[in-house]
DNA sequence: ATCAATATCAAGAACTATTCCAATTATAAT
DNA sequence: ATTATAATTGGAATAGTTCTTGATATTGAT
């Protein structure tokens, strides 16, 4: 069985556990609203939007579940400056260009066979278990 | 006149005004103590260092002080998580290695002519203000 | 030097994002 | 089915920071 609820449409197949995390229904919809909205929430956000489904589900709620899947690497937990942390499913290492004007935070990749050491002054013996970049700036819209 | 207060040695000289901002009492022993201690303090830290020399200053007021001097560029606000915001006068472009078993932050230079454009996907046409780079990890004590 | 205009400071209240708590409910294991 | 474990809920509590207001100090013009 894949999804609990057959009789609400789900466009996002989630499966009943991930990576050793019971996937509940508050966990589930709360997972699949970030598949379905990349635009990296706040977890007010998601709340208002998994009310939708979950009409009786509490705010708490959200941030145990969103705790619960970053906790398990399902998802990624970012933060710009002391705003609301904003939660995204995009995996793979990646840092975000937050552009000023528009308010929109890309997702940005590094490009093939950068290694870190290359660009910084790194401590001498420093093992980095995380990487964490921000870009703050401006889309030229030429 | 460098200094408005011959009476009380002043370890680092600080002028009546940097940057086009007025240097008062307590702006320049907010931005002394970051001077001195290059431990990225919390506002609460400075708060605590400073009442050594200002025993009527008030924690709003640090505030007030930490957030002029950032608003000028005379010292950098920095964010680790959601932690309280930590500030340091090094305003050399730095990225900064939290080492997760003694909690010390270092500051991580760049290496010289490392251009971002060549180690990230930049959305085309991104003009960038601000870079943020946060490595977490552990000092192999090797 | 005096005065008005402006900027800064202090103290505490207010605010916001998040976490904690205790009670209830759901799920899993026997 | 019963029991143990885990998850959810709603509200209260917390921490860091910002806001507000009145007092104080500083500057610039006279």
């Amino acid at each position: 069985m894949v999804s609990k609820t057959p009789d609400i449409p789900a466009e996002i197949e989630i499966p009943d556990e991930i990576s050793g995390l019971r996937m509940t229904r508050q966990r589930q919809e709360v997972y699949r609203t970030l598949m379905q909205q990349r635009n990296h929430p706040t977890a007010n956000d998601v709340f208002m939007r998994v009310k939708d489904r979950l009409p009786h589900i509490s705010l708490a709620t959200v941030y145990n579940c969103l705790e619960a899947l970053v906790q398990h690497g399902i998802i990624r937990q970012v933060n710009f400056e002391r705003e609301s942390s904003r939660y995204c499913p995009n995996l793979s290492e990646h840092g975000h260009f937050h552009d000023a004007t528009t308010g929109v935070i890309h997702d940005v990749d590094f490009k093939p066979g950068v290694n870190l050491a290359d660009v910084l002054n790194l401590p001498p013996g420093a093992v980095i278990d995380d990487v964490e970049i921000t870009l703050r700036g401006k889309l030229a819209s030429a």
